[in-house]
DNA sequence: TGGGAAAGGGAGAGCGCTCTCCGTCGTGCT
DNA sequence: AGCACGACGGAGAGCGCTCTCCCTTTCCCA
């Protein structure tokens, strides 16, 4: 093993270290990797060259060969339409990250990923070029498959990556019925937890902001909710559609509060929504939970920081996407496997609201 | 040009696209990336070989010979450190993701990046161990450059980064001299705006919640503010320091307001820290602005669902992300550029809360 | 009309790695 | 002692692409 600092003219490769360590290209390559077995004491001298040379393998020539890149594309898709654009390109995307049930989903699945080396390539699909820009990512191999957070129903990505054959991932189930892995909270359920919860709590005259109607994760909400409150008698419930945004919760409570004066309860279908809904109570002198309980959905930090803190359906949302990322690595492993789907149940989380 | 499917084993290579066009890979090569000229005939006759096969290039093998692979890395530094354990992966991220600053950086960093073709790989860089990490993904060639969001002083992976010679550009000033490019905020100026506009109100009575002082952007906010408040003959500002997050905004607040209950403005060093103070101040039945007038720093969506909405110190954050990724770009195309910084001016967006 | 330059296409050598095959041992069994 | 087999290192063929040469063709100008 000669000594000599070993320079090549750019940074040193597998055969730079062979010939330092007096071996092949192929022990190297397999001390590296932890392919069978190499005897311990030239898996030493090995170890010490690359050492020496400060050898770093170069992911692109492994990738031409195993086909695999070692990285996912996490896919945020049909965010904002046209609207907010600012600057030369357009800063829609402001919206989308800046929101925090966003934030607990890219947290879940870094967390996840992290340890296994792993680092998620952020996109966005929010327009047909964008999407193509993603399949096109995709099958040239920069990614070896998808994390997709869709925002609205109507998104066609999903569809366009099972038709292409990528490995890809879901956050919630899709709109309609795909061959395509997701993992999903029992929405259903949680709507039923807020009914349950104003009701033991006394409430009497309960209407809801639901999400946008097209979603599906809207729908079932809403729909537990409804069911829920049937079965403690109360048929009817009021209903005024927001879009998950803060300003759309305090146009929703308005018009409730107008048409509806006497409320004595609400449930929003996430926690932007409730914080909106709880602003507008207060600067109507409502109190809140005192005089309307408000309800959340989500668990963001939208719930902490509003005042009082909301009480509100917690989906565990990394936990979700920590399961995605896995099913997705499942996936990449054994390709053949059919799609699985995993859905968690939603818990309530009691604080100031209601 | 024969018209048969050609299907290999995997995906087309350049070398069904030759076949198929009749021409030699190298032709080919020289149409799909625009080089050289080639002869409209052929070009044409080559774009539909390359429709037919449908054929996209193999990015792994294309950076093998360029030595560059499109992709920047977005590393988030010094997140959180151990606390906020969950699971077995840990997900302390979620604050960072969480945040209303850090979603407006990412959003402007993606809406430069995007009509480019380059996607930004997310990485999170909190430990020594996280941090050599990244130092391995980029020499590994996974990333062209790094795009480095720091959010404390100490941090040493701007160092490491210069020091192992990987284009780099920093959020923020590095706290110690570096010769590394980066984009900044004059926060000074920033702090004078927020101090002239409270004394233009007519408050007299002006504490300031501060930053983190080992941040030198907490630094220079208050130091610009003091400057200010001292040209306007109020020499003595009475400062607390938070951290940046909601809670510590209120824990200020309410040393604040036993050590000077008769406080009629504050100035906070974000909007976040701001929104705490707000909080505070209500419920303890002190109007804003009537009774204490509060500006905060950054205008970000905080600034929006806080009640009421805040006056602020904008950051031009889009922009100034889009700039940074800008710099980048040009590092890596003239690699022996000496670096380069962009200091950006604040701006006052008056509100309700002053 | 000859010569030179420019234009444009093809051949082929790698980029750095993995992986299959093959050869050479050492070992245990009959 | 002979043989089969397992263990382990080396050789070499690519993975799909770019890019430097080199060769042919065309065209302009003297």
């Amino acid at each position: 093993m000669s000594n000599e600092p070993v320079r090549g003219p750019g940074s040193p490769t597998l055969e730079d270290v062979a010939r330092v360590a007096g071996v092949s290209r192929a022990t190297v390559s397999r001390v590296v990797n932890g392919v069978r077995n190499v005897d311990p004491e030239i898996q030493e001298t090995v170890r010490q060259a690359v050492a020496v040379t400060g050898y770093v393998p170069n992911n692109a020539a492994r990738s031409l060969v195993t086909r695999r890149v070692g990285s996912v594309a996490l896919v945020v898709s049909g965010a904002g339409e046209e609207e907010d654009e600012v600057g030369e390109d357009g800063f829609s995307t402001r919206q989308i990250f800046g929101d925090p049930f966003f934030g607990r989903v890219v947290g879940g699945i870094v967390g996840y990923l992290r340890p296994r080396g792993i680092h998620p390539v952020l996109m966005l699909a929010d327009t047909a070029d964008a999407r193509s820009q993603v399949l096109a990512f995709l099958r040239q191999g920069n990614a070896d498959g998808a994390l997709l957070v869709s925002t609205h129903a109507e998104d066609p990505l999903p569809r366009l990556l099972t038709e292409a054959g990528q490995p890809a991932v879901l956050f919630a189930r899709p709109a309609r019925p795909l061959a395509i892995s997701y993992v999903d909270c029992a929405h259903h359920d949680g709507g039923s937890l807020a009914a349950d919860h104003l009701v033991a709590r006394g409430c009497d005259r309960v209407a809801t902001i639901a999400g946008p109607l097209d979603v599906p994760a809207s729908q079932d909400r809403l729909a537990g909710f409804q069911n829920a409150m049937a079965r403690h008698g109360r048929p009817y419930v009021p209903v005024v559609e927001g879009n998950f945004t803060l300003g759309s919760g305090v146009t929703a409570m308005e018009r409730l509060l107008v048409e509806h004066p006497d409320l004595d309860g609400v449930f929003a279908a996430n926690d932007l929504m409730a914080q909106g809904a709880v602003l507008v109570l207060r600067e109507h002198g409502h109190r809140v939970p005192d005089d309307v309980a408000v309800v959340g959905f989500d668990d963001s930090s939208a719930a902490l920081a509003c005042r009082p803190q909301l009480t509100t359906v917690r989906q565990p949302v990394e936990n979700m996407a920590a399961e995605m990322a896995s099913l997705l690595l499942t996936t990449l492993d054994q390709p053949d496997r059919r799609v699985t789907s995993v859905v968690f149940e939603p818990t309530l989380v009691v604080r100031q609201s209601a």
